[in-house]
DNA sequence: GTGTCATGCGTAT
DNA sequence: TACGCCTGACACG
């Protein structure tokens, strides 16, 4: 499911598959008919992600826009794809594989300017190397009075951090998450980038959410872990934390549930 | 079969 | 703050 890494894991991994393949596309599910239509023939040239955002851009100029949302999924195949689902918005063929893409919240074609737009909305990307996005991040967390748990999931503030993401980072750099954003201090902030960052790459190369450091949960490698000990705190309330054994706890916050330990997070 | 839940987000109130 | 939307997996009867 998608957060920010599975989403640029999804550009490099469908940039090195189609691009500079001619698909061939429809829209077995039917609501993207002439979108597919248009896309039907042309040229994959390139894929690039920003944020929860990919853009794949055709020969023809036009640039295809998805969000996933919270259920989107893409199934790529090598050779004999199974049938689409009923709910397949689009489906591309290539000498070099089959995509199926399903359940996206957006799925649409847009012009250089559109795209422009999407991207001014969005704060620094940690999977983006660009200049300066520490002090972004930082002057970005300093307008906000909301709580720092809250703020991470603010798009504008930082692109690309979803539900697990923020109260796994928030439990690794022992931030409260009820603190405001804008009283947290410098230090725990550059530190909270970098853990991101940190994160966020590991995430993408692996194509799964794995915080805890293996040993702390009685393992000796990453591919040894259960499902269930991959986290510090996602889901876990009422369970003893990973490192102090204080109850995990669970509220919602900026819409949504978080989960942490007031032991190590104060 | 139905109901519930999920790593998201926009709009209305 | 509530609701709608997008889909699929799983629990339950």
């Amino acid at each position: 499911m998608p957060e920010g890494h599975t989403i640029h894991r999804a550009a490099r991994l469908h940039a090195k598959r189609f691009a500079g393949e001619v698909v061939s596309a429809t829209s077995p599910q039917g609501r993207f008919s002439r979108g597919a239509a248009r896309i039907d023939g042309q040229k994959l040239e390139s894929v690039t992600a920003h944020g929860k955002h990919l853009f794949y851009d055709w020969s023809s100029g036009d640039i295809l826009h998805v969000h996933l949302g919270l259920f989107g999924r893409f199934r790529v195949f090598s050779e004999d794809p199974p049938p689409p689902t009923d709910g397949t918005r689009l489906a591309w063929a290539a000498p070099t594989g089959t995509l199926y893409l399903a359940g996206a919240t957006i799925v649409e074609l847009i012009d250089p300017d559109e795209r422009e737009a999407v991207a001014a909305r969005l704060g620094p990307d940690p999977l983006r190397s660009e200049r300066d996005q520490v002090s972004e991040f930082a002057e970005r967390l300093a307008r906000r009075s909301v709580p720092i748990g809250a703020a991470l999931l603010d798009q504008r503030a930082v692109a690309g951090i979803g539900n697990v993401y923020r109260a796994e980072l928030l439990f690794l750099t022992g931030i409260d998450p009820s603190t405001p954003a804008k009283d947290v201090d410098g230090g725990d902030v550059d530190r909270l980038w970098t853990e991101t960052v940190k994160q966020l790459r590991a995430g993408e190369r692996s194509g799964r959410i794995i915080t805890v450091d293996p040993p702390e949960v009685g393992a000796t490698t990453r591919q040894e872990l259960r499902r269930q000990d991959r986290l510090y705190v996602y889901k876990r309330d009422g369970q003893p934390c990973r490192r102090c054994g204080t109850e995990i706890e669970t509220t919602e916050m900026g819409g949504r549930n978080i989960w942490w330990c007031p032991a190590c997070q104060s």
